[in-house]
Parts: structure tokens; sequence; C-alpha cells
RNA sequence: GGAGAGGUGGCCGAGUGGUCGAAGGCGCUCCCCUGCUAAGGGAGUAUACCUUAACGGGUAUCGAGGGUUCGAAUCCCUUCCUCUCCGCCA
């Protein structure tokens, strides 16, 4: 969410930085309902004003038994009423429309990244290890992980459909021991703390991080629709619609509103990533700034819908509606997010260098940046069956774009103004696409799999995946 | 899921239609007095927004939203959350 104060202060920088991202400017019609609102907010306090007067002498003519008196003050008052009314839906109507607006509008990118249309424009930071080489034939992680029977893609897709796999045996505790491996790193060695959090989260929070309201369809929603509550609800805004005017028309628009009400309020959404579950941790909070950097650390599953998506990786296991996270999130002071992001970023990359997986760093040009982000890095690791780097982590730093939505502050030890946290989240890493990896990178010419130095202890001391015979 | 109780300022806690942004206490800040294992006196102490060059002025907020009323912390409805008992349950 944009501060409306920093818009009125340089729509030409605001604009700007859209057009960095290949947007159209936006500033005029933010603008202009900016001023509408304040007109209508100034007018209604003006008239609120003048009835908090009338209502005191109202009060003064009564008891003084003045009847004229008492009789003009209270038609001044319900005049002074409807200016309040008719000012109060401007307001609302002008509020409405602008945090619509507002909601939808991505975060501006920050000064150090590059321009560019779209991922094609990123930018290659750094390459760590060389590119694995095989003296045979790279098979894909599909054809590894069914040639040593543990994963199982039919069988998922007879209970789930598309998009789910069954993995099996050594491949299921593999998954595991990845996570694992991934979770005692960040803990014990960079310093985030374990967190346990919800997987289902109410839409409030999803706005929170940006991922609503714009992109519900790649949400899985669940819906707690209750009918017979409805039921006992329509009968209680029929009693309340009846005593009060009987008319019919406001009846059915009652209905509505309460049954959509009934529908949202029941939703809880499963998360995309735990980014959204960490970060709203800190959500209508004013923490101390003694508790900076706040680091934590999750492993959970992430649910996508992969809507607009049909047809991409539609083979394996990259593109899931389910898969299993180790997600970062740092809560910052705004000084410090940008080093914050730096050592975030090499978190993640430390997964990689234990397990010894060739990867790059890339940074992403404005026009390929995410919703919330002013500046991401995406960690790419090798796979040899595509003969190239696939994403497996994302590092953003998203400023205080997801603080405002979700109204996360802080307050500097001696000062009395709250301000906005600068928060970060970051795939530390992603454990379905690392189990990809490890499948690919480290097989064998005879089908079986080798595990990595890094993740032995985690398997009960196995050295290699083979064949169930 | 059923029955009941409750959500007031940093904290505790009063307040059932007007003089309540809210008594009192605690905490905190400043000042005064005193001088000794301390205490006493006084003043101040919420947030957001609008407006103003500034001082200031105004509006809203007593979990949230809506309603009744000239006027609501106080009455009505909805909703969220907390607690107690019962039921169910990994």
């Amino acid at each position: 969410m944009h501060d409306i104060r920093a818009i009125r202060n340089d729509p030409e920088g605001f604009d700007a930085g859209l057009r960095r991202r290949g947007l159209e400017p936006q500033s005029a019609e933010i603008l202009a309902l900016d001023e509408k609102l304040r007109a209508a907010v100034t007018a209604k306090q003006e008239a609120e004003t003048a009835r908090n007067t009338a209502s005191k002498a109202i009060g003064k003519a009564k008891a003084a038994g003045d009847e004229a008196e008492f009789e003009r003050l209270r038609a001044e008052v319900s005049r002074l009423k409807e200016v309040m009314e008719s000012q109060g839906a401007a307001e609302d109507t002008a509020k409405g429309q602008l945090d619509a607006l507002l909601a939808g509008i991505p975060n501006l990118p920050a000064e150090s990244v590059p321009d560019g249309a779209d991922e094609s424009e990123n930018v290659e930071k750094r390459v760590w290890g060389e590119p694995t080489k095989l003296d045979f034939e790279a098979k894909d992680h599909v054809a590894i992980g069914e040639g040593l029977g543990l994963m199982d893609f039919e069988a998922a897709a007879k209970m789930s459909g598309a998009r789910f796999v069954v993995l099996k045996g050594a491949l299921a505790r593999l998954e595991r021991a990845l996570g694992a491996f991934m979770l005692d790193l960040q803990t014990t060695e960079h310093g985030y703390q374990e967190t346990a959090p919800p997987f289902l989260v109410r839409d409030a929070a999803l706005f929170g991080t940006g991922q609503l309201p714009k992109f519900e369809e790649d949400l899985f929603g669940t819906d707690h629709f209750d009918r017979v509550s409805f039921k006992s609800d329509i009968e209680k805004v029929y009693e309340q619609i009846y005593n009060r005017s009987g008319d019919l028309h406001w009846f059915s628009e009652m209905v509505i509103e309460s049954q959509l009400r009934a529908a949202r309020q029941g939703k809880l959404f499963l998360i995309p990533t735990a980014e959204v579950s960490l970060t709203n941790i800190v959500r209508e909070e004013i923490l101390d700034d003694g508790a900076f950097p706040l680091r934590m650390a999750a492993q959970t599953p992430s649910f996508r819908a992969e809507a607009g998506s049909a047809g991409r990786d539609t083979r394996g296991m990259i593109r899931m509606h389910q898969f299993i996270k180790v997600e970062l999130v740092s809560i910052t002071a705004p000084e410090q997010s940008e080093d914050e992001h730096e050592r975030m970023t090499a978190c993640a990359e430390e997964v990689l260098k234990r397990l010894e997986l060739p990867y790059r760093v890339v940074e992403l040009c404005t026009g390929d940046l995410g919703f919330a982000a002013r500046k991401t890095y995406d960690l790419e690791v090798w796979l040899p069956s595509q003969d190239t780097y696939r994403e497996i982590s994302s590092c953003s730093n998203c400023g205080d774009f997801q603080a405002r939505r979700m109204n996360a502050r802080f307050r500097r030890a001696g000062e009395k103004k709250p301000e906005f946290v600068h928060t970060l989240n970051g795939s530390g890493v992603a454990v379905g696409r690392a189990l990809v990896a490890v499948l690919e990178n480290y097989q064998n010419e005879d089908g079986s799999v080798t595990i990595p130095a890094a993740l032995q202890p985690y398997m009960g001391g196995m050295e290699k995946i083979e064949a169930a015979s």
C-alpha cells in the first residue's frame, strides 16, 4: 500500500516508478479522488461541529423550558444531519474508490533495480559451481523417481488430479531430510527463530502481504458457508427490516449483503507461501526497535492454484498445487533492510552450497518484480535434464509496502511516533524443487541416486537411493 | 456444536442516554519540597484524520461494523476475539 502523502508530495516520482514497471501513470486519478475525499471530510466535519454545538444548546433550551428555541434548534440539527449524510456518503464513495485503486497498485522498484520488460532482462549477479556434467544422458527427476519406484503421479492424480505427487520410501524420507536440514541450518546457524504458523489464513492476512485483492485466482480457498445459520440470518434480517419499513427492495438487498458477508467471513485461504503467515505475525503490532532484526523461519506446505499456468511445467514436480518450502522472513528498521536482504540471500545460497548444487543468482528487472517487492534476487539451481537453471528461491525486500497494508510498526527508543517496519521474505529454499535438483544432479547411470553428504545424517546414514528390488 | 460471561486509555478499573476522551489507582515524564535503607506535594501523560506558516482549532475512536436518537461507552442488530461449563475430536 502506498503512502498517499508521498504521492501528493511527488506525483511525478510515483508515476515514474510505475512506468519502470511498465504501468500507466495513476497519480492524477489518485490525487483527484484524494481531493474529493478531503473536501467531503472537511464539509462533514464542519456540519458535525455545528451539530455538536446545537445539540448542547438543545439540552439548555429544554432545561430552560424554551420550547420555541428547542424546536428551532431541532430543525437546524435535522438540516445539518442531511449535510452530514450527503457528505458522509461522498466521503465513503471517494474512500472506497481510492482504497480500491491503491490496493491494486504494486510496490515501486528500488532505485538500483535494473530496468527491463520481463524475465529475459533479469541480470545475472553471480554463479556458484559448474553445471553438473554427466558422462551419460541425463534423465529427468520423473524418470529417476519412477525408475526407483518411489514417485507416483498416477496414484496422486486419482485422488487429487494433476499437479500432485505421492512420494514413497527413501524419496519421502529425502523430502523430510531436506526440510529438516534446511530448517536446522537457518535456525541454528543463521539466527532465524523456528516458527510453526497456521496454514489457513483470513483474507486480511493475504491482503497484508499483497496476494489479495488482485490475485485471488492463484489461491485455494475454503468455504464454510453454512445453510442453516444462513436461514436464521435471513429470518433475523427480515425481522429487523419488517419492523422498520417492510420495504422488499431493501429486504432483498440486505439478504444478499448478509449472504455475501456470511460466505466471506467463513472463508479461509490456504497459504501460497509461509511468507503470509510469518509476516502477519507482526500485523497491527508496535514493536520495540530492540527486537530488530526479527528473523523467523518456517517449514510449511504451500498451496497454489496455478491458474493461468496451464500447459507450463506439466511434467514432474516443478510446478505443483502443493509443495513444501522452508521460508525465511525478516522484520527490520528501514535503514537495515538492504543489508538484511543481502544477508538473507546468502542464507538461502548456503543451503545450495552445502548440498553442492550448482546455482546462480539473478536480480529481477523492474518488469519481473512481484507485486509487493521493491527488489528481488532469485536463486536458480542447475537442472541437467533441462540443461538450464531453474528458480528454487526468491528473496525480496518489500520495504514498508506490506507493513502499511497490515499496519506493522515499531517505535525507536525515546521517540513518540511509531514508524512502519520493513519486511523481507525469501525461500530458504523450496523443498520440492530441491528434491528435484538433488535427484537430477546426483543421479547415477544405473538409475540410483547418491545422497549429498550434508543430507546423509538426516537419512540415517544412507549414502545412495536404489531401486527397491 | 450448545449454554453462559466478558471486551473501556501503557496497565488495573469505574461508568446504563447529554455537563464522558472518559472517575480513581498504578506506571511514566517534568517541577517543587525534603535529605538519607525513604517519602510528600504539584503539573503533564492515547491514536488517527482534516485544517493552520505556526500557535492552535476541529472531527472520529470505550474490540469492529451498522442502527435507534436532537444527542450513545451507555439502548438495538451483526460480527471478531477472550474466558467458563457441556458436547465432539487428532
